[in-house]
DNA sequence: CGCTGCCCTGACAACGATGTCAGCCGCTGA
DNA sequence: TCAGCGGCTGACATCGTTGTCAGGGCAGCG
């Protein structure tokens, strides 16, 4: 900035004022600068703009893991708002490790950026209140965070379930079995509350096997289909409450019965038969974050986000 | 860090000396400054840090498109190996736009970051140079960069298509159709020219009509399956060159002949029959591209990153 | 002609951290 | 006793940018 001064024959000011496109400048003396800026290749450094300003135009954003489609796509939301404003995204992983949910978003914490979008794992955030007493705003996505007062984006779990069994009822189903994440999970907790709600709506009974929760892995995934489907009075449709038993219970029997699947799966329709599956939003809900953030208001908001059932074959045919 | 100083009574060198963890402060004196910072929740300003001394700790990486599960994993790659060094990672998306890759490649330039990873979409990455010259360290992925000397990282797409020949002529197929990308692009180039060579060192004709390079929409997919499959003689083997057209395909047809795709999709091996896949390693891509500009060279280097064949059945049975 | 007010420009301090260098203190060894 | 040294601490300048405020020049008006 110093060389374009001088190389312009004018004083630091006015080049910040070029460069911040402020109209109190001479046409002349604004060409002069842009051309020293263009001979020069100068560019502005952001972090000494921070340093003065305060806040960098950047925005935090704390997934759980950002190979996860379903995350990759709020990050893809996040960005293309971000860049409306000149701002960019730093993304971290948190792989469900509370431990580093907390280190990564105290490292971005120290970038002091614009806003934090954080989809929680630690039992709480507390760690983030002198960020928050220092203006920052936080957004929770996926699942809402604790110990301390942050918006919310959230989907819809239980009318996603309610919209499952509503499906299922309507196809004859009756008898349906649930496999669900470990209930320490929120998302899970609310899932499986909806469902239960949604079958006592329908006047269906949930004997207490037919509902299996636990972390979704291969072993506990054939464990609970055997235990769904083994007895003397199998359930004829199932309900899978997230992507990662969606996939361990394709994987494992070809001959399923009616199957309706929480989140949805990149080439769902090109299985045999096609999946059937309540569709998250993860567009909606990074656009829904970035527009609470840019509204920041006294009291913490949610939002649900609704989902969607996608009909593809799975649960609409008898097998 | 003003305040901390005040409260443990200290000179503000000193608070900077116990946040660096140097040596040269004497026991009790830590001691007092790291309560205050404890009591204060004071965070250093990684601006201001970064103003002083001169790179920030941040690793900028462009992809194309974040969403993509393949440059998902590059970044979750990278981001891994980013945070052992405290680093934080900048992720944005050029969306194939050669004006949004030099725009948002420009801004995370202005954060000054570390290093920046591009995967190249633009004809020139010369906007760079200056920043090269500043002493940006630079890798591209997936494709080289132009008008710069800057390391690159590639996957072995010759070789891919070496292996996914040599699979199917190991299983009988003599007449193989290929559905690449646009030969504007740089790895559809470099595909369809080891497909050709492949094809040659198994002394294997390739009709014109069998080769079918344009950009991967449905309309462009389901004529060239025609032209491939529609004939008196078809072949009885295809190769399909990216993601993108394999999912068209696949969409377009049930009753394909033996098919190898190149480019791993998720659920693949759930599909009937599985999808046999060249299968690129993001992971490894990310990792060697760190391992480059962690030690920078005077000359530009190039990587080549293996690929893997995954037989899954799609080019193992006759249909 | 002098005053007012507007337009444009520049000097300077400040943001929060750290590199440099100087200085204080107590101890060692002659 | 005192020079010298090492361990510890602090004052100050500096990084690149922008907010504040002051001031020069000129047109318009009385």
């Amino acid at each position: 900035m110093k060389d374009v001064a001088r190389s312009a024959g004018v004083a630091l000011k006015t080049v910040s004022r070029v460069v911040n496109g402020e109209e109190t400048v001479a046409p002349a003396t604004a060409e002069r600068v842009e051309r020293a800026i263009r001979e020069l290749g100068y560019r502005r450094n952001e972090g000494a703009r921070q340093l003065r300003q305060g806040r960098s135009q950047v925005i935090a954003l704390v997934v759980r893991d950002i190979a996860d489609p379903f995350f990759a796509a709020i990050g893809s939301a996040v960005e293309t708002r971000a860049e409306k404003d000149a701002q960019v995204v730093m993304i971290g992983s948190s792989h469900d490790e509370p431990a580093r949910e907390r280190d990564v978003a105290l490292g971005f914490c120290a970038r002091r950026p614009n806003a934090l979008i954080l989809a929680p794992i630690a039992a709480s955030q507390d760690y983030l209140l002198p960020e928050i007493a220092d203006g920052l705003p936080v957004c929770a996505i996926d699942r809402p965070a604790h110990g301390l007062a942050a918006d919310a984006v959230l989907s819809d779990n239980a009318g996603g379930m309610a919209a499952a069994v509503r499906h299922l009822h309507a196809h004859g189903h009756r008898r349906i079995g649930y496999l669900g994440d470990d209930p320490a999970v929120f998302t899970s907790r609310e899932r499986v509350a909806g469902f239960r709600a949604a079958m006592a709506a329908h006047g269906l009974a949930v004997p207490g096997h037919e509902v299996r929760l636990g972390a979704p892995n291969p072993g506990w995934a054939a464990t609970s289909l055997d235990t769904v489907l083994g007895g003397p009075d199998p359930v004829t449709a199932l309900i899978t409450a997230n992507n990662r038993m969606t996939a361990e219970v394709l994987k494992l029997r070809r001959d399923l019965p009616a199957l309706v699947a929480f989140d949805d799966l990149e080439l769902a329709e090109l299985l045999t038969p096609g999946l059937t599956v309540v569709a998250q939003d993860p567009e909606a809900i990074g656009n829904a974050a970035m527009d609470l953030l840019a509204a920041p208001a006294g009291q913490p908001r949610e939002v649900r986000v609704p989902v969607r059932l996608i009909p593809r074959g799975s649960a609409e045919r008898p097998r």
